[in-house]
DNA sequence: TTGAAAGCGTTACCAT
DNA sequence: ATGGTAACGCTTTCAA
């Protein structure tokens, strides 16, 4: 392998100079740094990144952590994440919690050392995670959930799901149902429990009152909510539509209606919250966010917080950053042709 | 910062000794390996995998090269893969190769340095990048396309793809359409071409012609897959039966199917391949294939080959491991009832 | 502008 | 079984 030295010698100059070449920092005079930069490109040399990071204490890798890959959102922030740190030179440590017992803690201290700055997407900490990631000294960006102090970009849940419910009502809903994650113990699968919590607040202060059995709880998916909203829509009194507490699970209310043999919209409208990439192509009326802005803000946030380190009060960013939602209507929401007919 | 020697100094012992109790490599008295650990514990240490990896030349940390991360298949991969990275004892360096133009290659010096291993999801390399990676010795698993000679695990594409056409067919369908990827010079963007070739080739097996303006070239996604469809949907002339590349195209046939009005799958019978996490909500006839498992199996053939490199010849899984597939026959799926009317 | 040399925190070899 | 001590490859004072 290719050391510092190997060019060094090559170039007639000693490994100081090399370094200080290879990182642009200081000043060199033009002519040794050609010499040292044909050398370098001369042996294909790349410096160890271990090498480098015991020296001088900076891993240039970002850990990110979510509780898991396989849900639209979280792939879609990694992927923009992911491409930003990229461009800035940094590389992406990928941490899930699926699989962990919900509290067996996050185990910071596995990786901390390993990087320079922590994205958390909607991962809950206990106190102890909190204090651990304190006295680690780390950076954290949260994404999503709010995570202490730390700075923050995400959506307006609340107002998201006023919208939908606004929409709804707009078009004659009276009789709203919900699905979506109501219970938040479940914590490292837990999304913003906001977005229920706001479906009772928007009801009520639209003067509708709230039916118990119209807010079901369910798991993050689409098999779930489906299976979770089916009584609700077999039942002799259901709802004229229903709103999802995402995308993926409004898609399963569509399934859960497509088997029931109702007819989206005539016999039930249907909402989700997100603008999954499915979304469009089935017509589904939601609320859209803009993901990928999310993990681009995140990552110029967390990269602002490192040069901060460097140089104190430097930062460029807002401490926490709302990206706005808008309605997207398709087909999947009408006006309530008829007044919920037995089911089945 | 609490060090290797704060150890030492407080269990009184060498920071050699240190070394060697937490490694549990070699022996080491009973009663030092309880003082050792009691200290460690005491001051929780946390070794610098930074240093280590520097002294020891192992990072314990792999990488993982997909093409990007808001596809299914990726995410779901990925997450596998991390999951059982993690209990191994490694951590995973997520590459992608998104937004980079697809001819600006890998780039594997990188990151090389910074991984014992490397996982490649469906990512084609050029003989460039092939001769780099063997140049930098850094043990390769490949899943999905094959990469060069390195050990793989995947499905059977044209099986796959077989089985899929056959339930088509045994359904009475005469007239299959196919979406998906035709062209593989879009590098960085392909999946295994396999699938539409496959379809050629099933279609001539079971002696029928295939209508090369049915079989049409598409991204990836639901979207293009709907856009790209639609005109063989409409025009005078439509297949019964549409098997898609993937089920994330195969809704974007649903949709197309949708806002053109045709039923499906009275009018249409749509296939896709994956056994997408939506297919059974959806009602999706597909093959499916076990994602979890090939990531899994991804992870125990690059710790074997880490592992082998320590201890030569001490291999225990096979270089090329074939995950089964299998039909499963939902409600898009029916025997045509219909001649292809005029469509509209 | 450049070089020498002292770390950075571990591992691993060589003695003992 | 344990300790001493060179590496590991780079960064960063400190001098020159």
């Amino acid at each position: 392998m290719t050391t510092i030295a190997d060019v060094a010698a090559l170039a007639g100059v000693s490994v100081a100079t090399v370094s200080r070449t290879l990182h642009g920092s200081s000043r060199v005079d033009p002519r040794t740094r050609e010499r040292v930069l044909a050398a370098a490109a001369e042996l294909d040399y790349v410096a160890s990144p271990t090498a480098t990071s015991l020296a001088s204490g900076r891993t240039h890798v970002v850990a990110v952590v979510a509780p898991l890959m396989s849900r639209w959102f979280f792939a879609t922030v990694v992927t923009a994440i992911e491409q930003e740190l990229r461009a800035a030179g940094y590389h992406l440590l990928l941490i899930t919690l699926d699989g962990q017992a919900a509290d067996s803690g996050l185990q910071y201290e596995m990786f901390a050392k390993r990087v320079d700055g922590i994205i958390a997407l909607n991962v809950p900490a206990t106190d102890a995670d909190l204090a651990m990631l304190h006295r680690l000294g780390v950076p954290v960006v949260a994404v999503g959930m709010a995570l202490d102090r730390w700075p923050r970009v995400h959506i307006d849940d609340a107002a998201a799901v006023r919208t939908a419910i606004t929409h709804l009502i707009g078009l004659g809903h009276r009789e709203i149902g919900y699905v979506g994650t109501t219970d938040t113990s479940v914590a490292h699968m837990s999304t913003p429990g906001e977005r229920s919590a706001a479906f009772r607040a928007a009801l009520r202060e639209a003067g509708l009152s709230v039916r118990p059995e119209w807010a079901v709880d369910s798991d993050w998916t689409a098999d779930a909510a489906a299976r979770k909203v089916e009584p609700m829509l077999r039942a002799e009194q259901r709802p004229t539509a229903i709103l999802a507490g995402s995308d993926e699970m409004a898609i399963g209310v569509l399934g859960a209606a497509r088997w029931i043999g109702l007819r989206v919209p005539e016999d039930l409208s249907v909402m989700g919250i997100d603008d999954h990439t499915f979304a469009a192509v089935l017509g589904l009326s939601t609320i859209h966010q803009d993901v990928r802005a999310q993990g681009r803000l995140a990552v110029s946030m967390l990269l602002d917080d490192l040069r901060a380190e460097a140089a104190p009060a430097d930062r460029t960013v807002a401490r926490t950053v709302e990206v706005p939602t808008y309605l997207i209507a398709r087909e999947t929401t009408a006006h309530p042709e008829t007044t919920a007919p037995p089911g089945g």
